[in-house]
RNA sequence: GCGCCAGUAGCUCAGUGGAUUAGAGCGUCGCCCUGCGGAGGCGAAGGUCGCAGGUUCGAGUCCUGCCUGGCGCGCCA
């Protein structure tokens, strides 16, 4: 009998996570399959790999499983005999005691089974098992829904990696935030992860932004001291935006007029590292607004000044990966399945090309620092780059799979229903900066990753920032601090908010009957399913509908079940009071993930 | 021309690698305040899932062709 799809779980368990209620249900369903063969109920036959579904109508239950109806058709495949997959159905619904009390732990989680349509097994939580999933909830904490699907692996997410030459345009943002959420799922998720940028501060953008700078250095010198010196100007190509003079004038605090004093080419040359250093800076700043941040910042001169670039390319020519023609050296991408033309990495003049460092960047990341697998997030215009770099990791013997490339398409910002592309304010484009100013950054997180990354996303800013119910950030806001203001009337009301949960209340929880409440749990437990979902499909933006249904939840059971009110016993205020605390967990936990704030009150 | 992505309710979007009656929010129309934050809750109407074929017992989901829109095809990054 095939048993696909079910892995063995690693014996380095984090502290904290357990099995996923959903596969044990499917281990339950497994076991469940073998003991009827074995008590020949049913035949022997191929099981295809059972899959646990969340139906959509809740009368089909919280799991279901279409195994029967697999089995079967695989049977009528292989035999051409006619088998009733309703019949297969009954005999595993049969052997998956609902009530089993071996102790095992698994089998309590099923309250009921049963079998409907042409041969579904639907399957319900047990009521007295979903209560007891609140102090389960509380004793997680802020680590409520982590689980182990990384195993300790090393990945990468590299992401904004925007040229550092200024200010971040509005359109970086998303990849901001993809990135940033995408590394906190992981982190959650059981992966050891690190965040980078990497910091193209080799090519001809940055030389023209320091050239640039130095232009506006040289204006300000002059302004400063009024002494007439050489003409600068900012080159026709470079960097005309005004926040060129503000890094100038830092420049000229730190420094005074030294560069003046200097050939115009040895105070570019010199200019570099302080020019990098402020943009840097500002780059950093600009993204810890959006709290944004990054354990590396990678430096793409550092490899030619180690002479890794030179190393690989002479390496990978010896190799025949790389080869002359008409003066420029190419990399032989079209060898390579996807690929059609071959790409220059060092141009006839000499120079090398951005995809140069790019190949040694990789070959740093997979084969030196050895990440297991790599996350780049790249906006849809780097599309073609996509292929070329599969090409790159064959020709540098790494497998292909281990480097995933997140495209996420374009941002339009939308203010008073017309498009805006430009700052009044400076004239140049908007950046993240302002449009964080502007609507907060709760609002651009949660309103960028309400999108799948593939779609093109439309930002109104004029929503984002209004206080109604059409704004989807306050409605998932105002459900936190809602309960918030809850718990902190019950303290006022001399309730006892425990920390953690009391030994005692455990019958207190039972009093959680009411459908809503029962509810509210069933959505908090769909945390973990939520987060491996994310990771496994690279879709950051469920998060939001998942803090929506969450929020929803809540607000059902706010308006159905009174708390503090004189007509509630004591012991059930107490379990509803522990069952919102459960709820605060869980919806601030989505919000972090998210990089949202908790606000306790708006 | 070739390639990638998108096309689902009036609007903005989900839809868990095929499955039980396609979902949410907003908007519209009804209810619910002598109760913990009404920035709320409950309910209704509203969809030939771009079009046409195909595979399958079963397709929004897979395959083929086409239409529309976006993006990409450089000794730029």
């Amino acid at each position: 009998m095939q048993r696909a799809g079910v892995r063995p779980y690693a014996a380095r368990r984090r502290s904290g996570t357990s099995i996923m209620i959903r596969d044990q249900i499917r281990q339950a369903v497994i076991d469940a399959v073998a003991a009827a063969q074995a008590a020949g109920d049913l035949p022997e036959m191929d099981i295809p790999q059972v899959e646990i579904q969340r139906p959509n109508q809740p009368e089909h239950g919280d799991y279901s499983s279409n195994v029967a109806l697999l089995a079967a058709s695989a049977v009528r495949k292989s035999t051409g005999g006619k088998v009733n997959p309703r019949q297969i159905a009954q005999s595993i619904v049969d052997h998956l005691a609902p009530n089993d009390s071996s102790g095992n732990g698994r089998a309590d989680a099923i309250g009921s089974v049963e079998l409907a349509g042409p041969g579904f097994i639907n399957i319900r939580l047990g009521e007295r098992w979903l209560q007891d999933q609140v102090p389960a909830i509380l004793a997680a904490g802020a680590d409520f829904g982590a689980i182990d699907k990384g195993e300790g692996e090393r990945w990468q997410v590299e992401y904004v990696s925007a040229n550092p030459t200024g200010p971040l345009h509005y359109g970086g943002g998303r990849n901001a935030v993809l990135g940033d959420t995408l590394a906190n799922l992981l982190d959650a998720a059981g992966y050891e992860v690190q965040r980078e940028f990497y910091v193209n501060d080799s090519g001809t953008q940055f030389q023209l932004f320091i050239e640039s700078l130095y232009a506006c250095y040289v204006q300000r010198c002059q302004q400063e001291s009024e002494a007439a010196g050489p003409s600068a100007e900012v080159p026709e190509d470079g960097y005309h935006g005004a926040y060129l003079h503000d890094y100038a004038g830092i420049v000229w605090e730190r420094e005074g007029d030294r560069y003046l004093k200097m050939e115009r080419d040895a105070a570019v040359a010199s200019m570099r590292d302080i020019g990098r250093e402020i943009v840097l800076h500002d780059l950093e700043d600009e993204l810890q607004e959006l709290g944004v941040s990054f354990d590396r910042w990678f430096s793409e001169r550092s490899l030619y000044d180690e002479g890794l670039v030179d190393t690989l390319l002479k390496q990978l020519a010896a190799d025949g990966e790389v080869i002359e023609r008409d003066g420029a050296h190419w990399f032989v991408a079209s060898k390579y399945p996807g690929n059609e033309k071959d790409e220059v990495v060092i141009r006839s003049s000499g120079a090398p090309t951005y995809f140069a460092s790019d190949i040694a960047y990789h070959y740093d990341k997979f084969v030196r620092r050895k990440f297991d697998r790599v996350i780049n997030v790249w906006a849809v215009d780097h599309q073609g780059h996509v292929p070329r770099m599969g090409a790159v990791m064959r020709a540098l013997d790494v497998d292909p799979e281990r480097l995933v490339i997140l495209l996420y398409n374009l941002v339009k910002l939308i203010r008073d229903g017309s498009e805006v592309k430009m700052s009044k304010r400076s004239g140049d484009l908007l950046t993240v900066r302002e449009v964080v100013e502007e609507v907060g950054p709760d609002a651009v997180r949660f309103m960028l990753l309400t999108t799948s990354p593939e779609r093109s996303v439309d930002f109104d800013m004029s929503l984002a920032v209004q206080r109604k119910n059409e704004n989807r950030v306050y409605y998932v806001q105002y459900g936190h601090a809602r309960i918030c203001s809850l718990l902190q009337k019950a303290a006022q009301n001399g309730y006892e908010i425990p920390e953690a949960m009391p030994g005692d209340a455990a019958d207190a929880l039972s009093l959680l009957t009411h459908p809503a409440e029962l509810t509210l749990i069933r959505k908090m437990l769909e945390m973990e399913e939520q987060i491996e979902l994310a990771v496994e499909r690279l879709s950051p933006h469920n998060l939001t509908y998942f803090a929506e249904d969450l929020t929803k939840a809540f607000s059902a059971f706010y308006e159905n079940c009174q708390v503090l009110h004189s007509d509630v016993p004591p012991e059930l205020a107490r379990a509803r009071l522990l069952l919102s605390l459960a709820a605060r967990t869980a919806l601030s936990r989505v919000l972090r993930l998210m990089g949202m704030t908790t606000p306790e009150t708006m």
